[in-house]
DNA sequence: CTGGGGATGGGGCCC
DNA sequence: TGGGCCCCATCCCCA
């Protein structure tokens, strides 16, 4: 009996270190099971945290998308520009959007040879996107107004080589850098990384700034394809570039490339549907691929005098506003004496300085598209060649839409947002911007933006008050040469409708 | 009626 | 001589 009495003992010992040795290997295997749960959540938590970004990304660049776009150029010279607070010298940034310097495979060039009834073909320039850019001026202007740095740091205009922002660039976590909010909404737009905002604005701008003086916006919409008197060849492509926009400000993060490193882009996630094409930015291939392009299209391509008429839909450029190219109205002083033309120098000086950039005008980015397009297609690109419209009905509308065949030059050129004719290439590239929204010109002193380097001239006299036209009659002194004209007529008594028409 | 921005067309200069 | 580019004149429109 004592035995057994000796034997339950031990087995009870046993069994009670068995339990434990179980146990404690539970409690291993548990410990070990929550450090990896634990590990497990954080990298969730991280993960969701980029979500978040990228939606919020996402969601800010619907809101620009809301927007007209414009084209940033920065001076890198004066670096003007939001977040040159923090900027250090020695960066530059360089966004490239994916997919935009492809031809879609599905839509190639096509030549219009059926329809020969007519003589006379039309470029036709569409410009996509073109509802959404009135409105979104304004509320672009508004959002850079309530931007309190970007406005000071306008303002200052303090020179400063435009370069990287510190902020986006620092390797920690950008996410802890915002607050996060939740966007609805896929996440279509494409982030570069997950930097900051600021940081994407400046690269913008930077990306526009282009140091080649071919980034000229009036240069880029004047230049290289000139003002071709209607590119004559009997076939030449429609571009169709349904919706090429720019990662605007906020979305796209930054990239901290350091130095010149242009090979920032767009790389990543495109949503095929709503994709926002990606603004290209480089500048070699603005030019060299697009001079290829000019070349082959406008010349090669134009054998015809009889010109087809060429469809080109506009550009959207959605880029953030907030780097515009800036006149350095404070370095020269604009009496009359301050020539539009050194307006124009500075910003070539500008632009010669920041050779790793290029700004991009609608067309220029169609020609950076078309340029690189000439492989095969991406389906990002959203350049689409459209058949030729070659039809009387494509140059009725021409005509209708402003152009006057029966007037000096044929109006070859049709913009596809309004059906406008213009004679020129580069009027049709001036005039998209007005379905783009690209204000290259910047005015130093007020923010206001400007398509045409012209205007910006004239607008700077508001600061000036340089009113150069004066009344003969009652000394009345106007700023606009037209408002003197039209004042005179009430000495002349007549009728200011009349005498507009 | 004025102020001022937007837009178009064309001329001039340079290479 | 022609193309590329710049600049200006002019007109329209709105506040």
């Amino acid at each position: 009996m004592f035995f057994h009495t000796q034997i339950a003992s031990i087995m009870e010992v046993l069994a009670n270190a068995a339990v434990a040795e179980i146990c404690k290997l539970v409690d291993d295997d548990y410990a070990v099971f929550r450090l990896e749960i634990t590990q497990s959540q954080k990298e969730n938590r991280a993960l969701r945290r980029k979500l978040q970004l990228l939606e919020l990304k996402v969601a800010r660049e619907r809101v620009l998308a809301s927007r007209p776009s414009s084209v940033k150029i920065l001076d890198r010279n004066r670096g003007m520009g939001r977040g040159e607070g923090h900027l250090t010298g020695g960066h530059r940034s360089f966004v490239k959007p994916a997919g935009h310097n492809t031809w879609r495979d599905d839509q190639p060039i096509t030549v219009d040879e059926g329809s020969g009834t007519s003589n006379q073909h039309v470029i036709m320039i569409e410009s996509v996107d073109a509802e959404a850019a009135g409105p979104r001026v304004k509320q672009e202007r508004s959002e850079r107004e309530e931007d309190p740095r970007h406005s000071r740091e306008i303002q200052t205009g303090a020179p400063h080589v435009a370069t990287e922002v510190p902020t986006t660039t620092a390797p920690g976590p950008p996410s802890t850098r915002r607050s996060i909010t939740e966007v609805s909404g896929p996440p279509n737009a494409f982030l570069k990384s997950e930097t900051d905002t600021e940081t994407l604005t400046v690269t913008h701008r930077l990306l526009h700034t282009g140091s080649d003086h071919r980034s000229d916006p009036e240069r880029l919409g004047r230049g290289r394809l000139g003002c071709p008197s209607a590119p004559g060849s009997e076939y030449l492509p429609i571009f169709h570039q349904t919706q090429r926009t720019v990662n605007s400000p906020g979305d796209g993060d930054t990239l901290d490339t350091g130095g010149d490193d242009l090979s920032c882009s767009y790389t990543t996630e495109m949503d095929p549907v709503n994709m926002p094409l990606g603004l290209e930015t480089q500048t070699d291939l603005s030019r060299g691929v697009w001079n290829q392009y000019s070349s082959s299209v406008y010349s090669e391509g134009c054998l015809d005098k009889k010109g087809p008429v060429i469809v080109v839909e506009e550009v959207t450029v959605n880029v953030e506003d907030d780097g515009p190219l800036t006149l350095n109205a404070d370095k020269t002083p604009l009496g009359e004496g301050h020539s539009q033309g050194r307006d124009v120098l500075d910003y070539r000086e500008s632009l010669g300085t920041n050779p790793n950039v290029a700004t991009q005008s609608p067309l220029h980015i169609l020609r950076d598209t078309v340029s690189t397009s000439m492989g095969p297609s991406d389906s990002h690109g959203h350049v689409v060649f459209h058949q030729v419209l070659n039809s009387k009905d494509q140059r009725a509308k021409a005509q209708g839409g402003g152009a006057t065949s029966g007037s000096s030059k044929e109006k070859r050129f049709l913009c596809m947002s309004c059906n406008k004719g213009f004679s020129c290439l580069q009027n049709v590239e001036t005039h998209q911007r007005v379905h783009t929204g690209v204000k290259p010109f910047s005015c130093t002193q007020c923010h206001m933006r400007f398509a045409q380097a012209g205007n910006l001239k004239i607008h700077q006299r508001v600061h000036t008050g340089v009113k150069p036209f004066s009344c003969t009659l009652c000394h009345m002194r106007y700023s606009h040469s037209y408002s003197l004209k039209r004042h005179q007529r009430v000495h002349t008594g007549e009728n200011s409708t009349a005498a507009v028409m």
